[in-house]
DNA sequence: AAATACCTTGAAATCGGTTGCATACTTCTA
DNA sequence: TAGAAGTATGCAACCGATTTCAAGGTATTT
């Protein structure tokens, strides 16, 4: 193994203390230029790779924030990591990734190794079962920033970045209704979640606003996968009278509705109406046009890494750690999906 | 700041030395049951939390794994590194995650802030302007292992994970030539990432293979985004005669493209036949269902990482280092866009 | 009982950058 | 020109875990 070179060799070749070269290499301003620039030049040379490990160890800060998300394989979450890629690698952050796989265990599992590996800060969507925030603790009580983005929890006390989403689903359901639709049934995933406990919200104050009873029995839970279509479908197809709106929670599994409605001949958005949710690729692309709610999920990512990152610069962390939720702009999108002429 | 506990108020609870405590941490054979035992319990009670700065700067060695990808923005690129996740978590390693944009001036900097992070091996999908591999000598230099994926230099003598490009496609062509068609477009991305070379030479010796000609007038490249199938129909509408064939490289412009061809009322696959890339869920839900090739993206995420990883517990890494290309089985998988009734 | 082998533990040096305090050297003011 | 104020640099003590080498202790063998 080469030897490294360290700040020693530096000093050692151009005559100084490591004291000074440290801060040269810093830019600490204390330093005249004409040393620095020599120092600097004498790193070039040598090919000085300064060791993270070392200042780390010194500096109690690892330069990292920690992600935890669901899952990484979504075109959700995938937008939200690129939005804060870009937003960590400007402040000169790493990004640490790791996915909970919905599973609370999971979610422990990742939460301690993100606290062994020291993150300056976390940001979390929570998985689908964690149903409290126990595990957060070791951050809290050492004062490391943590944030939830998307899927907050219950009683926080950390900022949450998330968009008005009963505000969301009460639009749509709205809009279904002015369409003339009577049965709307509403699908939705876990209901721990407060994402969709949200939306049902929405759902039911948009019922009862127009003059609607809302019948629990016009919810569905299920999972909103590619293939959920099929299942949701089946349901749907049972009910008697057959409900004439469908409000389905992501868009993937609004196509996959969608498909499944085709193959039994029933007609979009004729026969039923169906909004969906996310605004991912697919709603553009499957016939016809799905409507949904825009989810600005790149700029929520920002948005998240921005606040994090805020947390860690300013001295009065305690002040900001107790302010709220940043609520982010969504709205419906309009497209052929539920849209009946007149 | 409260004071962080450390070994050494370990050693001084239980009335052993660090050294001993290190060595019951770590699992070290050499320690006595009970004094384990003493230890780990007194750990417990003191709410120790492992430095991994002074670990790693005393082991020289970080844990973790960097990735670069061109895009974190894109369901393939989400599915690599659901698969890498989830290998690096089980190995114990964590993932440091960047993306270039595309941009070879963003891939030189995320190389160096990698190497600066002394991740301990590096994952990398090259951006499509990189023509050279320069950037990643200090890494070569130092022995540190890195594994290209799916877009790989030419001249690598690093191991690369890929999929035979010239095979999927050379096998779609000849699809699309026993459905009868006569005129094959095929529409791909910057011919300086391998994977569109390599595709295009599948196309070429297909069309040989069966007695057609080659005609560079017949090759399209494009940015494969979502907007992309107006153009690309644009283009093919004015040759004259009309390609009754279209082979996209991704299954988003596919998608983009037949929308496009919908609208300008030619009927897919009677008046051209379409083959997609990638069997991205989009090539599921469109009408008709796309034909495609698959590509084993989470696979392959996984792949690579446990290669990367055997070759750093492996003491014999240049010999590794020095191995080939691993290529992963991908496959055409023919729905109705290109499946012509007889 | 003495010699050998094995098991358990510890002292001290190390990994390399940072920083509080001290000192030497300038420059400016009265 | 003495003294004050400011600037540039250095000393040495950290930050905590790991590891080499050595030593003390126990068990086994002859």
């Amino acid at each position: 193994m080469k030897k490294e070179i360290t700040i020693y060799d530096i000093a050692a070749d151009v005559g100084l203390s490591p004291t000074t070269v440290s801060r040269a290499l810093s830019n600490h301003p204390r330093v005249k230029d004409v040393t620095r620039n020599k120092i600097l030049h004498a790193a070039k040379t040598l090919g000085y790779q300064s060791n993270i490990f070392a200042s780390s160890l010194r500096k109690r800060k690892s330069n990292s924030i920690g992600v935890i998300v669901p899952k990484l394989n979504s075109a959700f979450q995938s937008a939200v990591l690129a939005g804060m890629e870009k937003t960590a690698t400007q402040a000169g952050y790493n990004l640490i990734i790791s996915q909970s796989m919905e599973s609370l265990d999971k979610e422990i599992s990742n939460t301690s190794i993100m606290f062994n590996s020291r993150v300056d800060g976390l940001l979390v969507s929570k998985a689908g079962t964690t149903d409290n925030i126990e595990h957060f603790r070791p951050f809290f009580q050492k004062n490391i920033p943590v944030l939830f983005f998307d899927r907050v929890p219950e009683n926080n006390h950390c900022t949450g970045v998330v968009i008005n989403n009963t505000q969301a689903i009460y639009d749509a359901t709205a809009h279904l209704i002015k369409q003339g639709c009577k049965r709307i049934v509403h699908v939705l995933g876990n209901l721990q979640i407060n994402v969709y406990a949200d939306r049902l919200k929405g759902y039911k104050y948009a019922l009862m606003d127009h003059g609607f009873v809302f019948d629990p029995a016009n919810i569905i839970t299920n999972e909103l996968d590619e293939d959920s279509g099929e299942r949701i479908v089946e349901k749907i197809t049972q009910m008697k009278p057959m409900p004439d709106g469908l409000l389905i929670s992501n868009d993937t599994s609004a196509a996959s509705c969608l498909m499944a409605l085709k193959k039994k001949g029933i007609s979009v958005p004729e026969d039923i109406a169906i909004v969906g949710f996310n605004n991912d690729l697919i709603s553009r692309m499957v016939e016809p046009n799905l409507s949904t709610v825009h989810y600005p999920s790149y700029h929520m990512g920002e948005v998240a890494m921005k606040n994090l990152i805020n947390h860690l610069d300013d001295e009065h962390q305690e002040i900001l750690q107790k302010t709220n939720t940043i609520t982010l702009r969504s709205g419906l999108i309009i497209r052929e999906s539920s849209l009946r002429k007149p």
